[in-house]
RNA sequence: AGCACCAUAGCGAAAUGGUUAAACGCGUCAGGAUUAAGACCUGAUCUCGUAGGAGUUUAUGGGUUCGAAUCCCAUUGGUGCUACCA
């Protein structure tokens, strides 16, 4: 027998092993295709959690086994370092950012090497030091000279928590994304980033990736939001006054029954400023709360202005509204209402006893009306004077090129997108470099004063921004002019980091350029015409599917504007976003939740308490959470079963794009196959020193030894197909099925033995994505290899020994399946009418009935249509 | 409310129009081995039958097709995203 695998102590040699030669360190190699496997960087919270084991388990079953097909494979790894925890730790206890976030990288670090993952290390960034976010600074500077950076006095989401400023995609149901406080509108001027000026070819570009799940394209679609329609002006009957209002729906202007102004719209105060119940009813607009519930059960409230509004072509005078659904920062902010086609109108018109005309007709309706609800399909215009009879999209047409003519009107595009706010009040993001000048203004801080440098010695013991209370950092003088002035205090939003780091990692030291143009082309160069520039393959989670990856994309284009990379318009050629790790939850009697190594199973199988011995229910299985404990540390599961294990079992069963419940049943399946397997090859009767796996005389073969040779070619191209595809879980089941082979495999002459022996080489080649260090050390013990397996080149099947020359089919008669024949793999149809008209189920089956019709299928089926 | 995705043994899943639907794993049961437990090995695990065998079956209902888990429509249930965006 063999001696039990020692996990803990090979897996470390190993992994020293490839440390010490340098194995996963990879330069711009021109006589090799690249291939470029990116997983989303880690916040460096401090410790790994299972979804982190998922990501970087999945990237690096790619990356090696890239790797072994004879990629030059570029997988580096960082740190996304800048951001408010840091800050929460120092306020909490006291400890400085800096030292915070490099201690907890550090303990990170270990925890992911531990996982012996093929990283090439000697690029590893860290975003909060000033060597990453200088470029930043740098780039920026750019932004601003183009406009792509711009300062506005906006209304802001205010977090009154945290602080700080949010941007739209940061608040969710009105709360901060963070600390779930409600959030609140405050005027500051702040920093943006012109990304409505990309909205286009954000849009567009979407059509290339096609690479990416369509869940994820979708929703930056919406995000995105494009409507194209009219924006056009009504006059305020008896004023100087005219309402801008837009609309996706030109064509119902003749059901117009009033207009619609936002309670913060300018107008809004000028028009009904001082009449009775005016701020009443704007204080009703503001004090009804921003939650979901409230939005939902809010009734649309209007104030009637006492005014009335004509349109030119319209000709008929409409109440002027001010009305709590309207808002200001879409569009213009104020519309024209048509409550028979719209429902959002109808619902108000029906409250404030507003006609409700029907100006869209649906096909073969008699009598219709909109009295119950707002019709927004297809149909032919009505009572609509000069387009009346026209179909929808003519009557747009139509109606924009008369408010074009009269001059009252133009077609337009608008977009839910808005610009993106990177102001933050913060101490521990990148230092936005301008200088405020008295005289001067605005002034950009010169590039050779960069990088601007976040200063050490600062405290937290009052809210807000500490750079703010430094004594003297914001203390400067004017580049332009000399006098004294003040650095900006706000820094970057972290998104703002997270936006280029893929790009870095192609030339991560460099001092002097974000990038070098020339290193980031070898990267992000496709070697297959299927794909564009940029990495080849990103996994992450989906939670990002509009936030960063929609800045990274953003950002991307700018940079290649700003010419600091080249002919790159996207960042990401392959997508894939991982699902999420599951537990089951325990609660005791008290409904106290409790972690998973708290529950143990006693002798009659019921869940008690590990300690108290009192009765467990078993709750849901959701998504781990501190909040509900049912959390598993990595770093137990690590030293428990080992890296292969865990990676084993992460991958096994559910497709990576799925939820994956983790077990604790699953995970010692995976410690105990990898048990198996070590014992299995170390005891196999296999040719060490090999060096070829020679078949001189395949038709020596025995059969089995033939059927265990079509195994193994059939599993190389399965397992590699399975992961191209990034179906793990099945590549593991190919896996599986081929060792249950091997293991069962009886060796029962040397004329055999170079099949087993070219089975077991294939198989330790084949598991060495999934379970690296078990690999590297079958292949040296085992196999009695000197040499490292890591980069080792995949196999090659033989296509010859994937097909036999004779197949089963099956017969059906009338789609039911009645018997099978065995035929020449390249019968014709008569043969095989022959040989099914011969089987005697088939003729019993027939018997007395008219053949109809005969299919055949070559290699598939035999259908008999019988009458 | 809208959009998208999903539904297969006790559980996680394979099979994407055809060769006995359920590979592979987990769990369960029986047997072997063991001082004992675990690990390990063998077998079983939709229903009926000792067995040969027969039958049922891919959430539900329809449709297309010689043939449907697979394509189309509707319904139900689940998940995600958006949420007065004019």
């Amino acid at each position: 027998m063999a001696e039990r695998y020692n996990i803990k102590e090979t897996e470390t040699k190993w992994r020293e092993k490839w440390t010490q030669a340098n194995v996963f360190t990879v330069s711009e190699d021109k006589s090799k295709p690249k291939y470029y496997v990116l997983e989303m960087f880690p916040y460096p919270s401090g410790r790994i959690h299972v979804g982190h084991v998922r990501n970087y388990t999945l990237g690096d079953v790619v990356a090696r086994y890239k790797t072994a097909q004879g990629f030059n494979v570029l997988h580096p790894m960082g740190w996304d370092a800048l951001g408010l925890p840091a800050e929460n730790a120092a306020i909490e206890r006291g400890e400085h950012p800096d030292k915070w976030t490099h201690e907890n990288i550090a303990s990170m670090k270990k925890q992911l090497l531990s996982m012996g993952l093929s990283i090439d290390w000697s690029r590893e960034i860290a975003t909060c030091d000033a060597e990453y976010y200088g470029h930043e600074q740098r780039m920026f500077l750019k932004f601003l000279e183009k406009g792509i950076a711009y300062r506005k006095e906006s209304m802001v989401n205010w977090d009154p928590v945290d602080n700080t400023v949010l941007a739209n995609e940061q608040v969710i149901d009105g709360k901060g994304w963070r600390t779930n406080a409600p959030v609140e509108r405050r005027k500051l001027s702040q920093w943006f980033m012109k990304i409505t000026d990309y909205a286009d070819e954000l849009l567009d570009d979407l059509k290339k990736l096609d690479r990416w799940p369509d869940k994820v394209r979708i929703m930056q679609e919406n995000w995105i939001g494009k409507s194209v329609g009219l924006q056009f002006k009504w006059n305020v009957t008896g004023t100087d006054h005219k309402i801008e209002v837009f609309t996706t729906r030109p064509d119902t202007l003749f059901g117009a029954s009033f207009l619609a102004l936002a309670p913060d719209h300018p107008m809004a105060k000028e028009l009904a400023g001082g009449k009775d119940g005016f701020d009443a009813f704007i204080q009703e607009c503001q004090s009804c709360g921003t939650s979901e519930a409230a939005i939902e059960k809010a009734d649309k409230i209007g104030f009637d202005t006492g005014y009335t509004a004509t349109h030119p072509l319209l000709g008929r005078e409409v109440p002027v509204y001010i009305a709590n659904f309207i808002l200001m920062d879409y569009g213009t902010g104020a519309v024209f209402g048509v409550p028979a086609h719209d429902q959002r109108d109808h619902d108000f018109a029906s409250k404030y006893n507003l006609p409700i005309l029907p100006v869209v007709i649906p096909e073969d309706a008699e009598n219709f009306t909109c009295d119950d609800e707002a019709y927004t399909g297809e149909g032919t215009l009505a009572n609509s004077e000069f387009i009346d009879g026209m179909d929808v999209e003519s009557a747009k047409a139509e109606i924009i090129k008369r408010c074009e003519e009269t001059n009252t009107g133009f077609g337009t595009t608008q977009y839910r997108l808005r610009d993106w706010g990177v102001s933050r009040q913060r101490y521990w993001g990148c230092p936005i470099p301008v200088i405020y000048c008295e005289d001067c203004g605005v002034v950009p801080v010169p590039e050779d004063q960069l990088p601007i440098e976040l200063p050490e010695d600062v405290t937290f013991d009052k809210p807000g921004n500490p750079l703010e209370h430094h004594p003297t950092w914001k203390n400067c003088t004017c580049p332009k002019c000399g006098k004294a002035a003040r650095r900006e205090t706000d820094t970057f939003d972290t998104f703002f980091e997270s936006s280029w780091y893929q790009f870095r990692y192609c030339d991560a030291k460099n001092p002097d350029l974000p990038v070098d143009k020339d290193k980031v082309l070898y990267w992000v160069t496709p070697t297959s015409d299927k794909n564009f520039r940029g990495v080849d393959q990103y996994i992450g989670g989906v939670e990002h599917a509009v936030l960063h990856l929609l800045y990274a994309r953003f950002f991307t284009k700018i940079m290649r504007d700003c010419s600091f990379i080249e002919g790159t318009d996207e960042p990401f050629n392959g997508l894939f976003t991982q699902g999420m790790v599951t537990h089951e939850t325990y609660q005791d009697a008290q409904g106290k939740w409790l972690f998973p190594t708290e529950a143990v199973k006693n002798d009659n199988g019921e869940w008690v308490h590990r300690e108290t011995g009192e009765p467990i229910t078993i709750g849901p299985i959701i998504k781990m959470s501190k909040s509900k404990k049912n959390v598993i540390d990595p770093e137990d599961i690590l030293n428990t079963y080992g890296a292969d294990a865990a990676r084993l079992f992460i991958l096994s069963d559910s497709p990576p794009e799925r939820d994956l419940e983790w077990t604790e049943s699953g995970i010692e399946g995976a410690w105990r196959f990898i048990n198996k397997v070590y014992a299995t090859f170390m005891d196999m009767d296999i040719s060490k020193n090999q060096t070829t796996m020679p078949i001189t005389d395949e038709s020596a073969l025995s059969d089995k030894a033939k059927k265990l040779r079509r195994i193994t070619h059939k599993t190389i191209k399965t397992m590699g197909d399975a992961i191209e595809a990034f179906a793990m879980n099945k590549a593991i089941a190919y896996l599986r099925e081929f060792y249950n082979a091997i293991s069962t495999f009886k060796l029962q002459n040397n004329t055999d033995k170079p099949a087993l022996d070219e089975a077991v080489r294939a198989f330790i080649i084949l598991i060495n994505p999934i379970c690296p260090h078990l690999a590297e050390e079958l292949w040296s013990s085992a196999l009695g290899q000197t040499d490292m397996l890591a980069g080792y080149a995949w196999p090659s099947y033989d296509e010859n020994l994937l097909v036999s020359d004779t197949i089963t089919l099956g017969v059906q008669i009338n789609g039911k399946l009645r018997a099978t024949i065995t035929l020449p793999a390249d019968a014709d149809e008569t043969q095989a009418q022959e040989a099914a008209m011969a089987e005697e189920k088939i003729q019993r089956a027939m018997d007395g009935k008219t053949l109809r019709k005969f299919i055949y299928v070559p290699g598939r089926i035999v259908n008999i249509v019988v009458g």
